[in-house]
DNA sequence: AATAATTAGTTAGCTTGGCTAACAAACTAT
DNA sequence: ATAGTTTGTTAGCCAAGCTAACTAATTATT
């Protein structure tokens, strides 16, 4: 057969790896129970720990969701006890959100209880399959970013 | 440092992978506009041309969905005449869902459209990138489906 | 200094897509 | 005939996204 093209290549990559996010999440939503966070509730914990204190219009964007959803998150997050909410020094139009001890403490365990399922599957891959995945990881990581697609047809490269 | 046990190695992937998926399809999630579908009913339409006719049950299953969840996607699919849902010959109480030609095309055009961001992204890799997550695809794919998980501590081979 | 423009975040209200509980209809087994 | 099972629907809830419209605070302009 003849070699695909470059873009026919990429697209059928692209379908594929859109379609395997899809259930992979889905699989993953069942877990959630174990933690008692919700996803996007845990991926936002996450920056926050590990971003360190950052401002709710940093975390939006981190987030790639609109202000109002992280206005939302952050509040509920910290019902939870889970970050706080402090006043920026020197802007008192912002505020800043900071992980709490407890917030921290939850993510490690919750998030590892939430991946507990699916690190099983990878463990049980043989070891060149999962390191496969190990490998691609980081290119994954790379397309998953919000500034990884050309604008419009520039970057072409 | 110490090599990592096999265990720690395959969370620290889990847990990367569980991230990237999570920020893929919110990046994805901003292109739906172009096809006009959202990500669960693209998916739903998807299974239903590739699988072709299967009930609403089977469908459900596909998706990882509840019963209820799946009347709704598929009443609104059949509401934009993209479906049909026919009645079972044999059995009065199921109902089979079929893709209509319009369904069909919208799902080649529309699926293309939506991955063609990430598409070009993909496209925009270097080859030896490019190759990884493309190897990593068929595994990914593995680890994504359902089945694919022990159930609790059972099927540990 | 006053005012205009911009920026950060919130509130209100809508939408989508999950869920459970309770149900109707149809099929199957006793 | 009747009891149980299976398939799908309806009703009603919740989470999490969005836009539009707003307040408060800062920055820029006159």
């Amino acid at each position: 057969m003849p070699r695909p093209s470059r873009q026919a290549d990429a697209e059928r990559i692209a379908d594929r790896l859109h379609s395997a996010a899809i259930h992979l999440l889905r699989r993953l939503r069942t877990e959630d129970d174990a933690s008692g966070l919700s996803a996007p509730r845990l991926s936002a914990l996450s920056v926050i720990v590990f971003a360190g204190p950052l401002t709710l219009g940093e975390l939006a964007r981190r987030e790639q969701v609109q202000p109002p959803t992280i206005t939302r998150v952050a509040r509920d997050l910290e019902a939870l006890r889970l970050v706080r909410l402090e006043a920026h020094p020197g802007d008192a139009r912002v505020k800043r959100v900071v992980a709490t001890t407890k917030g921290t403490r939850l993510l490690h365990d919750g998030r590892r209880r939430r991946v507990a399922a699916l690190a099983a599957a990878v463990a049980a891959l043989p070891t060149g399959e999962r390191r496969k995945l190990a490998d691609a990881l980081g290119v994954l990581e790379q397309v998953a970013r919000p500034d990884a697609l050309p604008a419009k047809s520039e970057r072409r490269g």
